[in-house]
DNA sequence: ATGACTGGTGTGACCAGA
């Protein structure tokens, strides 16, 4: 079972090469992020006759998070992160595919910082690690996936100094994200690949996919019973490098079947 | 330190992203 997040920055600007990477790649479940579109028009049929069902939760402008799954329906388990009924975001989305249990996360971004939205970022963060603990016991397969807007280590940077006070990579972003993992998460990517530079992300600025200045943000994080499935892990970067590409490129993880 | 690039919104000296 390949699982895939891709944060695709305008689900209709990228609704053409989205279409061309599912069909190269027939990904078994696929995680999105940013969206920008409302809930009402978000592209169901042309997702439905590339084979996909999918459930999603859209917001006009900004934000938007949604769940794909060949030749099935996802069985939506949460809308929205609990514990803020003042957070109207739309940055997470849960679903049970094929007895794996999906969490698709779009972790705010944070900057400038300090600052409100620094804070706002720290406090969904909270939020998810409370989420988490609820999850990471499960006997099952549990999944979270998603744009975690954090570089967990220097390794993940291609110039870590320039990034010591982005939102991204400060000490208070990097600490919950080891708090998160204490709880018992596996880092997929990093598990099989330990000592790769791997990135997810290039600004659309300065060239930085032709430098291959990028920063690794998007994460998939496995408990005990997927790790004990995880197969592979990659980047599709070379997606990246397609017209009209997100700032994002696809990153997976494939689970051996039961 | 700044701006460069892209998308949404809607025609803003706009905002947000990372």
């Amino acid at each position: 079972m390949r699982i895939v997040t891709y944060n695709v920055n305008s689900i209709h600007a990228r609704l053409p090469n989205l279409l061309r990477w599912l069909d190269e790649t027939r990904p078994d479940v696929v995680c999105l992020q940013e969206l920008k579109t409302p809930q009402d028009k978000f592209p169901i049929d042309a997702l439905r006759e590339a084979g996909f069902g999918a459930i999603w939760h859209g917001q006009k402008s900004w934000n938007g998070v949604a769940i794909l799954a060949r030749g099935c329906e996802p069985v939506e388990t949460q809308r929205g992160l609990p514990g803020d009924p003042e957070d109207l975001q739309s940055r997470y989305i849960e679903a049970e595919i094929g007895g794996v249990l999906i969490a698709c996360l779009y972790l705010p971004n944070g900057n400038p910082a300090p600052g409100p939205k620094f804070d706002f970022k720290l406090s969904w963060f909270e939020r998810f690690i409370a989420h988490a603990q609820s999850l990471i016991d499960r006997a099952t397969p549990v999944v979270l996936a998603g744009d975690y807007n954090v570089i967990p280590t220097g390794k993940d940077v291609y110039k870590p100094e320039r990034w010591v006070d982005d939102a991204l990579f400060r000490e208070e972003t990097r600490t919950a994200f080891e708090r998160l993992m204490a709880q018992g998460w596996t880092d997929a990517l990093r598990k099989l690949h330990p000592n790769e530079t791997i990135y997810t992300f290039w600004d659309y600025f300065r060239n930085a996919y032709g430098r291959d200045a990028g920063l690794r943000i998007d994460h998939l994080l496995l408990n005990a019973p997927a790790l004990m499935r995880l197969e592979r892990a990659a980047v599709d970067r070379h997606v990246r490098g397609w017209e009209k590409a997100s700032d994002h490129a696809p990153t997976w993880i494939e689970l051996s079947d039961t």
